[in-house]
DNA sequence: CATGAATGAGACTTCATTCAT
DNA sequence: CATGAATGAAGTCTCATTCAT
């Protein structure tokens, strides 16, 4: 899930870097990409001079979140698609929980830096092309089983995930969780054949730039 | 559209004022609510003083874009309601073209400050309540008209905006216009009368504190 | 002495903007071009913030010093060309007391940073310019005048002022200073009349780039 | 060479001691004394623990290269006096080229932190005393000769030694190398018999604490 | 009142030094 | 012993806010 080179590091070093990993998904998923450098590595127990000897500065940190980040949804539509029995299931499971991805999607959502660095990153883009050459094969599936409307692709599926798994706007837990089943339902019941859609399918290509 | 206290302003004053207003909201959208406070008096053309005699501190600022952006969404929802012929027409209008609102969106969105000081703000409240009761009778309407599914509420139409008026995830101009259309139209066959939802219908109160 | 711009400012920020010179001078006489920038805020009695907005970054800190300091040579030059009766005269002045060189000359010694920003500077530029064009003059008259080695330029007399200045060995004061009068009498002599200097003369704008 | 201590060490520990301070003299150069520790580690092949393993601090450090360093020119200074046909040459031989004292005089110019560790620690002391005996008997024998001024003792050489020996302000190495030569010329003629100089002569006990 | 200068707290980053592997 | 990881103090720089002009 992370670059060979971090293969190669101490135990204790490896250890290190997960944890930072792990306090800089859990910070900027609070503060955003611009919270206190000194708070990640509070949060992951180190040092702020073992942070930055991780990662050289704010954007290394973010593109490491950001690989570590698609590189888990990739994990997870891959099990996804693995797994359920029809296309159409595969896709209601990506769409319903897909908690780390929710993580990217915010990052690139809300700060300038964030998006420019994910977006320039390769890695990044490497692991984003893998997950739509699966959502494609998830989508196609879905349409031939009859049960996803024609005139989508992979893209307007990846929008459509990406505006379920934004911040929903509502602070208590349940209530967030109850108008996202309902926002997934009527997206559902949106994506299944019926009236023409305006423009043309969003293919997966069109949002290699996103 | 702004509080009562600032109608006796002179008139110099109120160019200010508005002036400062109109920057901030520039300002926030390109940089987030946490730009600096002399870029924005910079793009009003006044000091940084200017500035600060108006707005006390960010917060004052951050508060006042809000109401006067809720204020315009309230216009902008009264005029939809009284303007077009039906309800669900009416619903549309507000689903495809709130650009005010989008704004308002992004800041409570994005930064965790603005959003406790729109929560806190309470004459951003009152505007919020109005624009729901607006949205009340149009959904109330719509579902009479047989065109709105009868399981929403006003709440969760709310919802659905949000998610339409968050930023989409593509930089072409005319790519996110397209992207926007398609989703909408996804979600209004989704808000036609159809399957059950889950849960509740999420109603104007529930929202009252987003 | 200083650049056009400056001369606009409001009066207390221009004597701000003065004392910041003179202590960074003295700092970086003192401690060389890296000294911390408190340090010199403190020794100019401001805060770090007003020398920050006066000058953006060190290296802007550095080449203010160095303009200030390389326009000061240039008046001192000036004036030992007007006011000595022989060229001769001119040139031993100038030999024995340039304080206001000497700074200049260990600052582009000493720290790869200054070099590069003082030879970057146009500014400091035109003054080294026009100070070697002074001390063109004094040269020529004092070859015309029997008493200058006539295979010696300009550029060879930079050098020779260059080596004069730069710091003495020794921390006494006296010492020092006898020491430096003993130097400028070796290289006076030196630079009599005499045996033939290997190479060629160092005319002026071979220092251009120095 | 180096302090007897050294000489026990076995001899890979010998040979990384070796590369730290060649490296050390490198970065020293360079970058002045105030170079990463990491940087000189790695120039030399090793980590800094091993660095620091030789040299507890930087202090250390610059001491081993000074010590190293005035002990190389010891030797110069002995080679000149035995291998030179006349003390005048010999003289001449250490104005032009003696690398090593480069170093050193770059060291203790520019850094007070160097200038202030050279001169506390006694094995430099002792070299330095070394190398102004030698360069006595030399300074006697040109005199003696009747090739130097009689107004000037060793001091004054090593005075003027350093003097040639310090950066010359050209980035161009030719054209630095042409200058020094030209300098040596002048200093050399004004070191003739010539017209009295100011002052007493600079013994060498005078340069004890530079 | 408007302005923009000054302040200083706080965030970022580097690096000397220590210490676990 | 050698290594290079971890630490945190110290320096650089930014910006919210206050205040003199």
């Amino acid at each position: 899930m992370t670059a060979d080179a971090d293969l190669r590091l101490r135990a204790d070093a490896r250890r290190n870097r997960d944890q930072i990993i792990a306090a800089a998904k859990q910070v900027f998923a609070e503060d955003g990409p611009d919270a206190p450098m000194e708070e990640i590595a509070r949060r992951a127990c180190v040092g702020v001079g073992t942070l930055y000897r991780r990662f050289p500065d704010r954007e290394a940190l973010i593109r490491g979140v950001a690989r570590d980040n698609f590189a888990a949804v990739l994990t997870e539509a891959r099990a996804a698609a693995a797994e359920e029995p029809t296309s159409w299931k595969a896709l209601v499971r990506l769409l319903s929980r897909s908690h780390e991805l929710q993580l990217s999607i915010h990052l690139s959502l809300v700060s300038p830096l964030a998006r420019r660095v994910i977006r320039e990153d390769p890695a990044t883009g490497e692991f984003r092309h893998a997950i739509l050459e699966v959502l494609d094969g998830i989508v196609h599936g879905a349409q031939a089983e009859g049960m996803l409307r024609r005139d989508v692709a992979s893209g307007d599926i990846a929008v459509v995930v990406s505006m379920l798994l934004r911040p929903m706007p509502h602070d208590d837990k349940n209530m967030a969780e109850m108008i996202r089943d309902r926002m997934l339902t009527i997206l559902l019941d949106g994506l299944r054949p019926g009236s023409a859609l305006p423009g043309r399918p969003i293919t997966s290509d069109k949002l290699r730039r996103p």
